[in-house]
DNA sequence: TTGACAGTTGAGCAGTCATTCAATTATAAT
DNA sequence: ATTATAATTGAATGACTGCTCAACTGTCAA
């Protein structure tokens, strides 16, 4: 059995494992999201705003001044965030606070952190 | 209260809420380990990669077949996911076989996806 | 109405990175 | 020995994207 799709560039070794993995892959458009939800929060930047909103509703500036960078940075990572819609922003006055809005990423940055935990105490026993 | 450090423009608005969160935000070093992690599964093919090997040990030009790419293309992600420590490889004849090497990365696809799961319900429920 | 402040936005730039291509290593078969 | 196969590697390239800067909107106070 051989494939000659663009990308590929060799015959198919173990016919079996191939087509047993290929049925069990979600379609194209599932990694999509899968990729992009990674990719939101994997950005120092985004990363940080993420955990601070966790804790705390917060206007721009203060988170501004939390990450120690520009309003016009942090606003332009906070439009990331909202066109997502992981984070949510009301109004009032001439601020505007932003939240978190989306109970996943707590989850998500928990089992990050066991896995980073976990990672420092092998390299440790390695040493 | 003024801080005219680099990158900060404002003032700080709410001094305690400021204080606050400061106070809980982990150092600069573990966010950086953070995103990494995130980083490292936020790209399409290390995605498609990483899902593959959860499910099977496979060779180098298996995975190739099953996501349509090049062997080399392939190699270079695969070194990438080798170096960062959550997939090991053992040599058998011509062939490397790779697989999953890490329990955090099935629990953070989970968490994913139940996260976009939960997001689709919603798009169809305010359409 | 004027000025100050909070925040947004678009363009441009610089750094990052995934893929391609070609060359190379290592193993197995003839 | 020679050839073929599996995989790795380095350089080059093109696409993406985070930050900066400047201009702009909207709101409040004097």
């Amino acid at each position: 059995m051989q494939r000659n799709y663009a990308g590929v560039d060799v015959d198919i070794i173990h016919e079996e494992v191939v087509k047993k993995v290929l049925k069990e892959m979600p379609d194209e458009n599932m990694f999509l999201n899968l990729a992009d939800t990674f990719k939101l929060i994997g950005e120092n930047t985004r990363c940080k705003i993420l955990y601070a909103l966790d804790k705390q509703e917060m206007c721009v500036g203060d988170i501004a001044n939390i990450l120690d960078m520009t309003k016009s940075s942090v606003s332009h990572q906070l439009a990331i965030l909202r066109r997502s819609g992981i984070v949510r922003c009301r109004k009032v006055g001439k601020e505007v606070l932003y939240k978190l809005d989306d109970e996943h990423i707590t989850k998500l940055f928990e089992v990050a952190l066991e896995h980073i935990i976990h990672r420092e105490s092998e390299e440790s026993r390695n040493a």
